[in-house]
RNA sequence: GCCCCCAUCGUCUAGCGGUCUAGGACGGAGCCCUCUCAAGGCUCAAACAGGGGUUCGAGUCCCCUUGGGGGCACCA
């Protein structure tokens, strides 16, 4: 038997066709079971890049087999989360192209067609054992230790007696007739050539007794129809590998280029994320659900600046758009190791992107979470509030603590954050006085015109900037945290200053 | 249990036999700036899992061990 060295070195590495000059048919293709998170994101993502780098088409197939998983309203999940990160599929269930359907079910002849061909070609069985049976025979192989597999008892059937007891209506299945001798080899361009001994694999199942494919055949059989030339998918399929390699050559069909991806490991790198883990970080404030994101306020580029570096490294310069993702992703430099979700990672990347945004582009996405509040937005003092909050938002959603009160009425501060640091109430409310007094002198409440005298009084009253400003920030703003003091301060009117200061200076002196 | 994949700072990673006293980013620590919070600038701590080979030379190639992960469905 070889060892996996001398089969290494006996195939050259393969040409797999990655010149950008090449385009490539790349689809995304997954099932309407459950939401879309982070991995089937990046995975979306890279077919994304691949196809759009290579001037090829990407593609959307919905793999809709398992009736009893279907879950209403996936697909529509599926399709706004491509769209929201702006992962434009080209053909797809929704917009159509020249290889529909894009939803397996609706192509159910073209598995049926194959299955017969296999059988046709003595590649695969006909299969009449009942699930039953299957479990009794899979409890016995686990007690005695040994591999659980198909125990051949249908592909020793006479093709003539199969083919007999399925015209008489036999509830059947079809399954692929594995070598039972030899070894398959199969080549992933991320982890090289892999080698099994066909003794270890199984004869899977490709048509179910409900006439559905299983994913093994649909999945194969979609993907020559559709003339796709890179596979790039999780490597929860590396074990099936054999399989569909060993099916589609028994078709004689061209081998697409194959890649599989790593899973996503739980943050502490200690295990994958689970259901449980999934919850902890919604209790965080985080999420892998594409769009529990959205809806958490994060913006898709920095949601795809951060997906895209989870198993692919660059040397410096991580901060990318989606067209410079474009520009320098090669699947080259994709690493097959299993990566820990980092989530503050992801608030940096978005930080990051918000403060990249136009003024203009981030007014448009900030304007609705004020709507929701309940307030009336003027466009052009938002285009002004803007530039003071921009590089403390790390979401959108941050944009109501630090911009809330710049629509209210009134604001209602805590008396006791009123009162300076080092300061008594009724020390704090005489500054307060001495502030309001320097305002009220002035004609229109500016930053060139309120700081200088302000400033002034600072340096009079022997205090320090933080303690005199602080009063007037709370007072003003209602909050200890707020945009730059004088900066905000020109988007109120004069009159509301003054009262706010005003209610400020009642509220001390009783106190 | 069986098959397969993986392995550089806490995390994501650069590295494709000598240029590595191992580079970047996040996070952490400190300093600067400063009206709060941020942003920004500077500095610091922090890694080649272990053991064998191959080679003049190994983070880089091979093997083993260990550790992590995936799979073993009429699910994808």
């Amino acid at each position: 038997m070889k060892s996996n060295l001398e089969a290494r070195q006996s195939i050259p590495r393969m040409e797999v066709g990655l010149d950008s000059s090449i385009p490539v048919r790349v689809r995304f293709a997954p099932s309407p079971t459950g939401r879309m998170h982070l991995g089937s994101a990046r995975t979306a993502l890279y077919d994304y890049l691949l196809a759009r780098r290579t001037g090829g088409k990407f593609i959307l197939r919905i793999e809709d087999t398992d009736r009893k998983r279907f879950v209403e309203g996936a697909e529509q999940e599926l399709i706004d989360g491509l769209r929201w990160l702006g992962l434009e599929y080209d053909e797809g269930p929704d917009i159509g192209g020249p290889y529909g359907p894009y939803r397996q079910t609706e192509r159910q002849e073209i598995y049926r067609k194959w299955a017969d061909e296999l059988i046709e070609r003595g590649h695969a069985f006909y299969c009449f054992c009942s699930p039953d049976r299957l479990e009794r025979v899979r409890q016995e192989q686990l007690k005695n230790k040994q591999p659980v597999r198909y125990d051949g008892t249908c592909r020793a059937l006479e093709p003539e007696e199969a083919r007999r007891r399925v015209r008489a209506g036999e509830k059947h299945v079809i399954r692929f007739k594995m070598p039972y001798e030899g070894e398959t080899r199969a080549y992933d361009v991320m982890r090289g050539e892999i080698i099994w001994q066909n003794r270890d694999l199984d004869d899977a199942i490709l048509l179910k007794s409900d006439g559905l494919p299983t994913y093994h055949l649909a999945a194969m059989a979609d993907d020559y129809e559709m003339r796709i030339t890179h596979v790039i998918r999780g490597s929860e399929w590396l074990s099936t590998f054999p399989l569909h390699v060993n099916l589609i050559r028994a078709l004689g069909w061209p081998e697409p280029v194959w890649m599989h991806l790593s899973v996503f490991l739980k943050p502490s790198g200690k295990g994958k994320m689970s259901k449980r883990e999934a919850a902890a970080a919604l209790n965080d404030g985080y999420s892998i659900f594409i769009k529990d994101l959205r809806d958490l306020g994060y913006i898709p580029e920095g949601v795809l600046n951060w997906i895209v570096l989870m198993g692919w490294g660059v040397a410096e310069d991580d901060v990318m758009t989606l067209d410079e993702m474009i520009q320098r992703f090669d699947i080259k430099n994709l690493n097959p190791a299993p990566a820990a979700i980092n989530f503050s990672k992801l608030d940096h990347f978005n930080g990051t992107h918000i403060r990249r945004l136009a003024v203009e582009d981030l007014a448009g996405r900030i304007k609705p979470y004020f709507e929701r509040a309940g307030y009336r937005v003027d466009e052009a003092k938002l285009l002004r509030i803007v530039p003071l909050i921009r590089e403390r938002l790390v979401t959108l959603d941050d944009c109501l603590p630090f911009a809330e009160w710049f629509f209210k009425e009134n604001v209602s501060p805590a008396p006791e954050a009123l009162v300076a640091k080092g300061l008594t109430p009724a020390e704090s409310a005489a500054v307060a006085r001495k502030m309001y007094n320097i305002l009220s002198a002035l004609p229109e409440i500016t930053h060139a015109a309120a700081e200088p005298p302000l400033r002034a009084l600072v340096e009079q009253l022997g205090l320090s900037p933080s303690q005199v400003f602080g009063i007037l920030r709370v007072a003003v703003t209602g909050q200890t945290v707020s945009p730059p003091l004088f900066e905000s301060m020109e988007l109120l009117p004069r009159h509301t200053i003054l009262q706010r200061l005003q209610n400020a200076i009642v509220m001390l002196e009783q106190m």
